[in-house]
DNA sequence: ATGACACGC
DNA sequence: GCGTGTCAT
């Protein structure tokens, strides 16, 4: 098969974007692993071209500012190949993957090009190894499945949801590939020091441990502190009758046992997780690279891995090791009870709705609404904690056992207060009531953009119960993600505009942009314009405010 | 491989 | 409720 170059690549590559819509695009291997790239393939349903990818600036210009999509069967990888080679990519992906992935709403699928053929009775594709033919027939694959999944999205009314995934592409693909910057020396100094601290307790407990015990052949305590079971033992030995060795179990035992051992657990965590495995993970700029999974949890949140930065620890010195050279700061958008302020658009409940509107504190003014006394962050602070427990729960979808355990009651109160949250807030528990008849009834739960989970509903009354409170919950937190990714999807574009400005991170209702400190006020605006603009744009009568940081460190 | 735990939202 | 990562079993 023959590879074209230069200008007769050029001149085929305007025809087939004059002829195809939507058309595919693959590079080679080594170019999704970061190397130099080798070579391209485009493909209609019908044809395809192989082009030699030796530096054509003129060919990035011809894909990249078009304003219909490319289609790719991966799209995120292929976007950042195209990224460094040209410094740019597309805004939107027609991705085969997360088309699919759509579709499939949470069902276990076959997601690979094969799959996906049988499944829709094509052809099965040509192993891509075999030769440039195959490669570029598997690409004409992956067009024509693509034409086939969009007019399905449309069908099942997702394709609101499939555009924002479809715009959220490349944003996603940016950030990994900038990064968080992040002082190693200082994350290396910080676990030094755990590791130090953590020697020294483990000593201190293995003397108090010992008396029980004995010592073990290398005069230790010969309790594992890091094995729960050992613990446990150990702690029964004593006469400390434990159910177990929870953070929370631990702190109730009497001192110095009890904060030691709560200590040191929390040591445990700082050097294992936080130890050298994460330096793994420092690039050769200095800066962390996460990988983000765009669909990675069933209600359409991203997953984050390699490192996980959705988990790094708040309020500890581990979080100013993400920090920004001197001349530069992070701008960090956040927005404030997304979640509550979705459940009070989609529930059209009064109350919610006036405490939003004023900017109230809608804890205390919930507090307020249920107990009959006024509530506020200092009056009656102990009511305030249980509203807020109440409506973190609903926010995750928690039932009463859930609840119970967040507040530290038992499942009998935890009832007693929904049901006394619910009679004061009737639209809410007609909302939820509604979504999980609907969801039962239907199959699947879905938020205001279309996306779509289904349930299993199982025959006995747990699975049951377990597909209502997905059915509660799924509506509200996926929309928060919608809204999230089309917030990405906007400042995307926007910030095409400020070249020195980076997307660097975003963890559910929060997004971190790197900008230089002298445009951070500008930067600030445009970052509080778009993300509230992407509330607006989903929700239908209730606005979204975003608190808006300036920081050399990643915290708030 | 799996369960327990701890972190985030 | 949804995730990821670590360790011990």
């Amino acid at each position: 098969m023959e590879l074209l170059r230069g200008q007769p690549a050029i001149r085929a590559t305007a025809d087939l974007l004059g002829q195809v819509a939507v058309p595919a695009v693959d590079v080679d291997p080594g170019a999704k692993r970061g190397e130099t790239p080798l070579a391209l393939c485009i493909a209609g349903p019908h044809q395809n071209l192989l082009i030699a990818f030796d530096g054509a600036d003129e060919l990035g210009a011809l894909l990249t500012a078009r304003d219909k999509p490319l289609a790719a069967e991966d799209a995120k990888p292929v976007h950042q190949a195209l990224v460094r080679s040209w410094g740019q990519g597309p805004a939107r992906w027609a991705c085969m993957r997360l088309s699919a992935l759509l579709l499939a709403g949470g069902r276990p699928r076959d997601l690979t090009l094969g799959g996906l053929s049988r499944d829709l009775q094509l052809d099965p594709p040509p192993d891509a190894s075999l030769s440039f033919a195959a490669w570029a027939a598997r690409v004409q694959t992956v067009a024509q499945l693509v034409n086939r999944l969009s007019p399905e999205l449309k069908r099942q009314e997702m394709g609101w949801a499939s555009r924002i995934e479809a715009s959220a592409v490349a944003p996603i693909a940016e950030m990994e590939l900038c990064g968080m910057p992040f002082d190693a020396a200082l994350w290396q100094r910080l676990t030094r020091e755990a590791f130090e601290e953590r020697r020294t307790l483990s000593q201190r407990l293995a003397t108090h441990l010992q008396t029980v015990q004995g010592p073990d052949l290398f005069g230790g305590s010969g309790v594992n502190l890091d094995s729960d079971a050992t613990l446990k033992a150990a702690l029964h030995a004593l006469g400390h009758r434990v159910p177990d060795v929870r953070r929370q179990t631990l702190a109730l035992l009497p001192p110095p046992l009890g904060p030691d051992l709560v200590r040191y657990r929390e040591l445990f965590k700082l050097t294992s997780a936080y130890g050298d495995s994460f330096l793994a993970h420092v690039g050769l700029d200095g800066r962390i690279h996460p990988t983000f999974e765009q669909i990675g949890a069933s209600t359409g949140r991203l997953s984050c891995h390699n490192p996980n930065l959705q988990a790094i620890v708040k309020g500890t010195p581990h979080r100013a090791c993400f920090r920004t050279s001197a001349e530069r700061t992070f701008v960090i958008g956040d927005y404030a009870a997304c979640e509550l302020r979705i459940l009070a658009d989609m529930s059209d409940d009064p109350v919610f709705a006036e405490a939003f509107a004023k900017n109230e504190d809608l804890h205390a003014r919930v507090a307020t609404e249920i107990f009959g006394v006024k509530v506020t962050k200092h009056e009656h602070v102990e009511l305030r904690d249980r509203a807020k427990a109440i409506n973190f729960g609903l926010a995750y979808g928690m039932g009463a056992g859930g609840l119970a355990r967040a507040t530290g009651t038992d499942v009998t109160q935890a009832r007693d207060l929904l049901a006394k949250y619910f009679r004061t807030f009737p639209k809410i528990r007609a909302f939820l009531e509604h979504n999980a008849a609907l969801g039962l009834a239907r199959g699947y739960a879905h938020t205001l953009t279309g996306r779509r989970l289904y349930l299993d509903v199982g025959a006995d009354n747990d699975s049951r119960a377990q597909a209502e409170r997905i059915a509660k919950n799924m509506p509200i937190q996926g929309t928060s993600a919608d809204i999230t990714k089309l917030a990405l999807a906007h400042l995307r574009q926007a910030l095409l505009a400020h070249p020195d400005t980076l997307l660097v991170n975003t963890v559910h209702d929060e997004i971190v942009l790197e900008c230089p400190l002298p445009k951070a006020p500008l930067i600030a605006e445009l970052l509080r314009t778009h993300m509230s603009r992407a509330g607006a744009e989903i929700l239908r009568h209730t606005p979204l405010s975003v608190d808006v940081v300036l920081s050399p460190t990643w915290d708030k």
